[in-house]
DNA sequence: ATTAGCACTTAAGCCTGATGAGTGCTAATT
DNA sequence: AATTAGCACTCATCAGGCTTAAGTGCTAAT
């Protein structure tokens, strides 16, 4: 797996003892968070090298770019691009100790009967687990398929608008609306509905909406007429940004970044839902954990963290993200499977709890 | 306002110039954050009083415990009781600059259509105003009255509750049903329930539906024993805690206290909610902004802090409590006004939205 | 190719003394 | 009797000097 002896091959830049080295400076600045040097490297790695060489082959990773150095004198810690490169060479990560997996599991059972509430059990899971930040996003409702949609009356002229999603998400919002509508016709309105767009994707059905509203032969049939005013209402509601962020604070103290302007660039970078929302998003293309080191976020507040993310979705679809920020010195061998679990799991309760 | 020259009254401690003088060092020492020593104040206060003078009065001040030292020279701080002094002296609070008043009306526009989104439009304001962090409690759900019931049918044996109160909060559970019930059916065990128990309150109709279920009476007539069932599912849902926190990593950043051992125990004490609801709960007692310095905060993460809370309500009755935490040497006369006159507008915002 | 040896660099710890803001006390002044 | 000036004292902070320990690069020996 870590590539042979033989260079010079574009994808296997060093020779096996090189590798070790690099692993041995990662494996030491992960766990010390202190510059490592090459008299310290010498004894805690296996191989009997004098720190002489080591020097020479640290010497040469500098070159390379996969070290630096903080100041002239004081060991050497790995760059992004150490980072990059031991992760890849992962193949596989830790296996997860079992007590860890029944955590995981938890988060299905504890009074999450709606999805909503699996999600936030499942960021504050992550977040108690890595002690760094977690995200998670909720299914995206515009391609959510429509479920159910029911109208109740609740005040004169405020109707609750209640929409379940196939996906298992609930939202529901008060409108107003002028008109005094009984609630048996609301009945008859969301009866309607249900009938006509269950199954479609919320986007489709604003749309279709929309379209119906510009022909507008349906004005003289008031059910119809009603139901496309209240349809409209009710689907026009562009989701606000749905993300679930715990442990901000873990990150923040736990850090290895002691900088104040770093930290504080942090907040700002949390306090930009839509920003991370839109990561994430690009994210979910394709499925499997991805991870992103240092300079490789796009946000600017992270670009002293790594992000992991892994996507949830039922058999048909990917839904939504979760993921962990730290610093990018983190546990990767540690903090991936967790990950990795984690969305597993989610899937799973997601498509168990879902109508289709 | 401030007492006469007169001494030895209970109430009456200072004499005025005294009084001038702890005034100044607190002014002092809210904006500076530094000890304040005797030559400052001298140059600072308006009064001509040679340092030597100062001396005295302030050294008056640490015997009767509203100044300490940090060490035996660099200035004195004020202590909790110097505060809370401060603070009672404060017969009228500043007048709330206009902006900030348009600033705090806005929560009712952005989108809250619902009680919920209203709540979290003032947390999110109150974090924002103050720069510190803030706190704001749901109505408290066994106490509110029902407005309405529904339940649908959204899988074989999964039943979406809703339920809405008569201060507009709005609840939504999956309660899962091993009877195949039709939605007609549900249709009218929800109006069988909605005309009992609608304007009771919900620790009422819990109690009424367990005694029902004692009785045992109803057990051969189908909807009753469903009514009961379903209802017993619906309303024995113990509310989780509801409280939206906001801003503590402002808290965290901004705060005078640096030492790590307080920042961690401030964090233990938000991620002890329920502990953080039984303080609140117990504001809601009388009305009125009230104002917890130092130690008199029970929570011991607190004990560095200082809570200023306001309650909000309607007309018959106080629903829940907003709050701001911060450190407490905060600027009492700029965040009091400010969390006083948000209660009061949230208080209008839900009266002209509930349903009595 | 590896290693030992050596001169060089630098952060961090420690001591030192100087500085300055502050204090308490006493005696002089008003 | 209240206020103030003067003085001796305390103590945190800072800069400079010194040492130490860990590290580096380079060269020459193995």
């Amino acid at each position: 797996m870590r590539g042979g002896k033989k260079k010079g091959t574009s994808e296997d830049l060093f020779d096996q003892r090189t590798q070790q080295v690099l692993q041995g400076i990662i494996d030491n600045f992960i766990s010390t968070s202190e510059p490592v040097g090459s008299r310290t490297l010498s004894k805690t790695l296996g191989l009997s090298l004098s720190p002489a060489t080591i020097r020479n082959i640290m010497s040469d990773l500098s070159d390379q770019g996969y070290l630096t150095q903080v100041h002239t004198s004081g060991g050497r810690i790995p760059t992004d691009k150490a980072y990059r490169f031991f992760v890849d060479s992962l193949v596989v990560a830790d296996k997860l100790p079992e007590q860890l997996q029944k955590n995981i599991e938890e988060i299905s059972y504890q009074g999450a009967s709606a999805v909503q509430d699996l999600l936030i059990n499942t960021s504050h899971l992550l977040a108690g687990l890595t002690k760094f930040a977690s995200l998670v996003t909720a299914p995206k409702t515009s391609l959510s398929r429509l479920q159910h949609i029911e109208f109740i009356k609740i005040s004169g002229d405020r109707i609750l608008v209640i929409l379940v999603t196939k996906s298992g998400l609930i939202k529901n919002r008060v409108v107003e609306c002028q008109d005094q509508l009984s609630q048996e016709f609301l009945n008859s309105v969301s009866g309607f509905l249900n009938e006509k767009f269950k199954d479609h994707s919320l986007l489709e059905i604003r749309k279709q909406i929309l379209d119906s509203m510009v022909e507008d032969k349906d004005r003289y049939n008031e059910l119809l007429a009603q139901a496309i005013r209240l349809g409209k209402k009710a689907f026009e509601l562009d989701q606000p940004v749905e993300i679930f962020i715990e442990g901000q604070t873990n990150l923040l103290m736990n850090q290895r970044l002691h900088e104040e302007e770093s930290k504080n660039s942090l907040i700002s970078a949390f306090e930009q839902k839509s920003a991370i929302m839109e990561i994430l998003d690009q994210t979910m293309e394709n499925q499997g954990t991805r991870i992103f080191i240092g300079l490789e976020n796009e946000l600017s507040g992270l670009q002293e963290c790594s992000l992991i993310t892994a996507c949830y979705g039922n058999k048909h679809n990917m839904l939504g993200t979760i993921g962990v920020i730290g610093p990018t010195s983190m546990d990767y061998r540690r903090i991936i499977p967790v990950v990795d679990y984690t969305a597993k799991i989610v899937s799973q309760t997601i498509t168990s709890q879902s109508y289709d």
